[in-house]
DNA sequence: GGGCATTAAGACGAAATCGGTATCAATGAT
DNA sequence: ATCATTGATACCGATTTCGTCTTAATGCCC
């Protein structure tokens, strides 16, 4: 597969820069004939002449000029990688692999990362939507370091904090009559059609909500389904019907959308848990715990 | 300098991609154990441990996982470098390094290009701008493949065909009193001020325009120059000068400058030659040869 | 809980590779 | 015409590389 290697790149470079035999072989700390051989090597591999050279004088041929560019650049992005390599190995710079959902993207996460970048901009964050139950998974097979779930992660491998909870809200068209109330009851929302989410992408969120109506004694009617938040407030804009979700989003602008509490006894709260895998903690991760607990705490209403 | 190679890479990227040893053995047809000491090596060598394993399960460290995605991105493009390489060397791909200046850049070098790349979509064109002596320095020394330059170029070396010529214009205000003619004399000129072109800029048009003066037995009176066109252009505009130049740059537009025919006896024409080196002709340059010719011909005013 | 299968790693010897010295052939400068 | 300098070749010793055999560790299954 491999026909040649990073010598052989390395030497080609070498001789096309300096256009001489002899002093690519200096610069590379070899003997000449070693350099001829490695370059005839690398021709011969590549079934490409790269260098004309008489006895007097080394040029570049169309090839030869292309493959220096690029053998640079590759060289130069081995370098690079394998500093950054090593960096990362030392703490220095980081990578966070960080799961999040619906509920949790809107507001929650976005206030956590930006509090956390400003005092760790040598860390990545790379931030992945998924549900809770894959995030689950995720963390499992160790495919992200940290993941935003609804509900609590017991597991011998698996360290879950609470970070926020919000209590349920209804999000009803500006027009409609509930408006009137400064807060609703279950019993007022099982009168009306309902707009929810999908079981496949809010499952926890769908299995609180009918947990609620079964415990008042109530069914909910559910009209119409969407699988994603804007798919829910582009509903209930066009007045299709109410929806039940945690807090107001915030770029739904509160002029199409009027929020309402939905009281409950006892009332209901969708706890947002902070996973990760006990094992391979390390500093990053352990500093993006800590401003998730000091950042959620502003959401942990009493 | 170079402390592994790129069996290193490889082998990684297979071990990281099977997360097993003897997965990744069979994959680059290899034997287990030089597998686990390659890998060891490229540990060793970066100082940074890559993957974790039992004798059971292998898995990514952060910095393993982050070599992984740069060693294939790597590693690919080694292959398409490769590919390309042996492209350019067969003939169906090519690049060629070209140099204009001023006076061939504003159209007759813009016509060429959009013509040729219509039938050789797979010649990249390099166009770099030059004066014509630096163009002439750069093929000799193998630096640029054609060159589009002012005059001849006499040399056992270089072959070089003219292309087109251009007369003498002069560009004025457009409420300059001399726009009442239909053309000009070198006589009319001479009582002018002019705006050049600096010597350094212009060096073929600057000898052309100051040899048709001394033939009238006038002496030109330059009273500002500018090193780019955009800024003789400017200055005219302003009314600052009379310029000369050949033909009329496209991009002027007419509604803010005058052009008009310079007249003399004999005609003074500015010819512009493609030029090349005798050796390392290929098809694509012979292909580029071939349509400057065609494109130049409507240039060549008899 | 013990045996079994499977994992990655170590030891060692054969083989190939690599690199340096000495040398050659070609060519441009003097 | 001569000589210095260029890149290529021959050969040999040192090193590296790789495969086979083997070991140690660990999860799985009964």
């Amino acid at each position: 597969m491999i026909r040649y290697d990073l010598k052989h790149l390395a030497t080609f470079v070498a001789v096309a820069e300096e256009l001489n035999f002899h002093r690519a072989a200096e610069r590379q700390n070899m003997a000449q004939p070693a350099v001829s051989r490695i370059v005839l090597e690398l021709e011969d591999r590549l079934g490409v002449k790269l260098l004309e050279r008489t006895t007097r004088k080394v040029r570049l041929t169309e090839s030869g000029r292309y493959l220096l560019v690029e053998a640079q650049e590759i060289l130069g992005r081995i370098h690079v990688a394998e500093h950054t390599t090593r960096l990362l190995a030392s703490g220095t710079k980081a990578i966070l692999r960080i799961g999040y959902t619906t509920i949790t993207g809107h507001s929650l996460v976005p206030d956590i990362t930006r509090e956390f970048r400003l005092s760790n901009p040598d860390v990545r964050l790379e931030l992945t939507y998924m549900t809770s139950p894959v995030q689950r998974d995720k963390i499992l097979q160790d495919e992200i370091d940290l993941g935003f779930i609804e509900g609590s992660f017991q597991n011998s491998e698996i360290e879950s904090r609470p970070v926020a909870h919000h209590r349920l809200t209804a999000l009803l068209p500006l027009d409609h009559p509930l408006t009137a109330k400064k807060s609703l009851t279950i019993d007022d929302l099982a009168r009306e059609q309902l707009v929810m989410g999908t079981r496949v992408e809010w499952p926890t969120l769908r299995r609180i909500i009918v947990d609620a109506f079964q415990s008042a004694g109530q069914v909910m009617k559910v009209g119409q389904e969407a699988s994603s938040l804007t798919g829910l407030l582009g509903l209930v804009t066009a007045g299709v019907g109410i929806t039940i979700f945690c807090g107001m989003p915030r770029f739904c602008g509160e002029n199409a959308i009027a929020a309402r509490p939905i009281v409950t006894n006892p009332p209901v709260l969708v706890e947002t848990h902070l996973a990760w895998r006990r094992t391979s903690i390390n500093m990053a991760k352990r500093r993006f715990i800590e401003v998730s607990q000091k950042v959620g705490a502003s959401y942990m209403t009493p």
